[in-house]
DNA sequence: TAAATAGTGTCTGTAAGACAGTATAAA
DNA sequence: TTTATACTGTCTTACAGACACTATTTA
């Protein structure tokens, strides 16, 4: 309780905001799911102008009394209509995109956030479109990206996604967030494949990622072959990396 | 509103922009340099409340024109009279902090940036302080992150801005933006031993790192012993990764 | 049985870690 | 010379990559 702590108290009671430049901000969602081994990502067909008709990904205002994060959470639902109550996903921060001019109609700064949905890698879950847009639906990454078709600086943002996730799941088991808990070394694998779009060798695989998970001791059904071992991820770091291989 | 009728440049000029919250941006940075083998970083005394006399982090609103980017290089000019025109600086996006109440005042998201100086390992540059700050002086890292002594939520962002660094060094040569254009191997491995507050090996250094680098074919000038190689650094990457050493 | 899948064994090449040894300069 | 620093050689261990092999299930 010193004096200076007082004043702090008073300062505070006075104050009124200095005038300073007005940004709007949004936090928009690079959305990623794996389905047929291969990675999607949720985009909304715009409703209205500017870039009306072309493909954007999921986003909105940040409230005034929430996060960014939690604005990605709030949007994510929204947008998509998906539960987030049933569906474990994880949110975490990408960048912030600020260019003056990247918004035509006023100065909007973006906090543009990376979300993995969990699937079985079979099906992928349905979204349908929120209020802003016409439509929601899945892309397949890797041959959107060949096209730069979105809106916005949307397809920066998009490749700044795929290349965070491609580089963190070389030193963490953080691919697993795209599959249930549970989840065989095959599943984990296929992630892998989908998302940096190559093939890898399951024996070496197995053998690299087994230190890195816990085995629950239980055993998938397999429609054909030996059962494979269920497995749940740690927060354990891959050291060395399992390296992403080189395009050739 | 028919947005069916208009045309994108016809809706763009009729366009008032609707309300959205209202919150503020502003760029601060966490600057490192080294000295005597000391990671620093440069740090404001805080001139009024809140946090009046408090270290914080250099830093600033972003202007309506720029991006954060480019407020993140003026804010650094500004606030530490540093001659951008002379020094070489690197600066990168690091991550935007945007709870609700992290500035008592009011609503401010900020998007922090690294921003690392070349010394050559034995002065640092002079720094000044600019309007809003009664001093600006450099600090060592290691020591100030011991102690949560940083004003708002700065000692969060300037872990998170070591961390940066620390992970980026492993597996790219961005240490060296923390030297001059040409540096021996020894002034390099300094650099990883003040941020990481580890001792390398020299030998098993050298060996790793020489091929990541571009020699210059000159020498230094040594006070004793063999004259060193000059290098620069080239934007390969380091594969595999230079691990840092776990702490025991 | 055959077919399919899971997981292990094994060999080879590369590289990290430890550390000794050699080379090149200044005092 | 001595001393200091810069590098290179060498040995051991670890592990990635390639791929064959065995094990375990369904049909």
């Amino acid at each position: 309780m010193s004096p200076e702590a007082k004043s702090e108290k008073e300062f505070l009671a006075g104050y009124k905001p200095k005038d300073y430049p007005s940004i709007a901000l949004t936090a928009d969602l690079v959305v990623f799911a794996v389905t047929g081994a291969v990675l999607h990502t949720a985009l909304v067909r715009r409703g209205g102008h500017p870039f009306k008709d072309a493909l954007a990904l999921p986003g909105g205002f940040v409230g005034p009394q929430e996060s960014a994060e939690q604005a990605a959470h709030r949007k994510l639902a929204e947008e998509t209509g998906l539960d987030l109550g049933q569906l474990p996903v994880h949110i975490e921060q990408l960048a912030t995109y600020t260019e003056p001019d990247r918004d035509p109609r006023m100065r909007v700064a973006s906090v543009a956030h990376l979300a993995l949905l969990a699937t079985d890698g079979h099906t992928l879950p349905e979204i349908s479109a929120g209020t802003d847009a016409s439509a929601a639906a899945w892309h397949p990454v890797h041959e959107l990206l060949d096209s730069d078709a979105l809106a916005f600086d949307h397809t920066t943002i998009l490749r700044d996604g795929l290349d965070r996730l491609s580089g963190k799941m070389e030193y963490t088991t953080v691919a697993a967030r795209l599959l249930p808990a549970e989840f065989t070394m095959t599943q984990l694998r296929t992630v892998y494949e989908a998302v940096w779009n190559v093939t890898l060798p399951a024996g070496n695989f197995t053998r690299k990622m087994m230190p890195q998970l816990e085995d629950t001791g239980k055993k998938a059904r397999a429609a054909a072959g030996a059962p494979a071992a269920l497995f749940t991820a740690t927060d354990r770091h891959i050291h060395p990396p399992l390296a992403k291989p080189r395009v050739e």
